[in-house]
DNA sequence: GTCTATAATGGGATAGAC
DNA sequence: GTCTATCCCATTATAGAC
């Protein structure tokens, strides 16, 4: 169900995908859809939830590292290795306003993005880290791309690798 | 009006946004919307007929340049200073599937994205541009993103070239 | 050109039988 | 849990007066 949910908004958008079509891929009706998730949200959250684990995994990873530098470096490979391997998801989250406001507003998400955020943002030493990390955020992101869709994982995780420690200049 | 449109579509998306709204945000009501424009997509497809101008200009100067490199320094540069100068046009194309929808079954915008790739996509040398033309074009809308509408433009324009360039291993 | 009024459609959501 | 049937409402779109 959440399969077939992820996979509508990964092509339609939020916006544009109705409980209909949900409940017409899964060959049941709507009212059978709506004993499962009482709302629309309800279904976009719990289909983001189930993802959260892994990138919870991952912060929980980073942010025991020695230090910032190593933090990036971990927090890096693991976003990359969730985005290749999933990029139907990346594809439904990434740019879809609809999907933004809800996922905003859904306190573990929101929480995430705020660990990832002082991973990232450093205050320290003086340097702004929003630019650079707004950019890496597009990169690692840009795996929806539908152009890119043929490409292997393999080939993909290692060649944004290697774009993204260009970005942050550091070696990879 | 297309203004008070893409204004709009930047901020909600383009499913999420009503004739209703956008009649709301001129002081008008929907009739006299749909006098000006037939349907719904006639707004999306007439507000980006209104920027192709620019981005066709900034595609003919490159198509023109000497050698492909220097074709590409040149295209980077204009997109740049396009997506700075107009973050909220940025936001409201990119990754809204509605919209992108749209725009892919508009031939002007079509022909012109051809025209880009075209320009990236290196076929002679062997090298596979697709997956740098996709980083490439990740980094420089990354500007639409919510969390750098703070920044001058003057800076912004400034780092996403300097990152655009690292991208790419070219000087800038 | 802009208004009021009104169709026509589709979507979210619920009630109640099986 | 799934169905049929229904409610309510927002939306797209049009007709016709001013």
């Amino acid at each position: 169900m959440l399969t077939a949910a992820l996979e509508l908004f990964a092509e339609y958008g939020m916006a544009e995908t109705s409980l209909q079509m949900i409940a017409d891929r899964m060959g049941v009706t709507k009212a059978a859809v709506y004993h499962q998730f009482k709302t629309k949200e309800a279904i976009v959250t719990a289909t983001a939830d189930r993802e959260l684990v892994t990138l919870e995994a991952a912060v929980d990873q980073a942010e025991v590292a020695d230090n910032r530098d190593q933090a990036r470096r971990v927090l890096l490979r693991q976003l990359i290795d969730f985005a290749v391997d999933d990029r139907a998801l990346v594809r439904a989250w990434q740019g879809d306003p609809a999907m933004m406001r809800v996922l905003a507003n859904h306190k573990p998400f929101s929480a995430l993005t705020t660990r990832m955020y002082s991973l990232l943002v450093e205050q320290e030493s003086g340097i702004d880290w929003r630019i650079p990390a707004a950019m890496l955020a597009s990169v690692i992101t840009a795996v929806g791309q539908p152009g890119l869709a043929g490409f292997e994982a393999d080939l993909l995780r290692e060649q944004v690798y290697r774009y993204a420690c260009r970005l942050l200049n550091i070696s990879d």
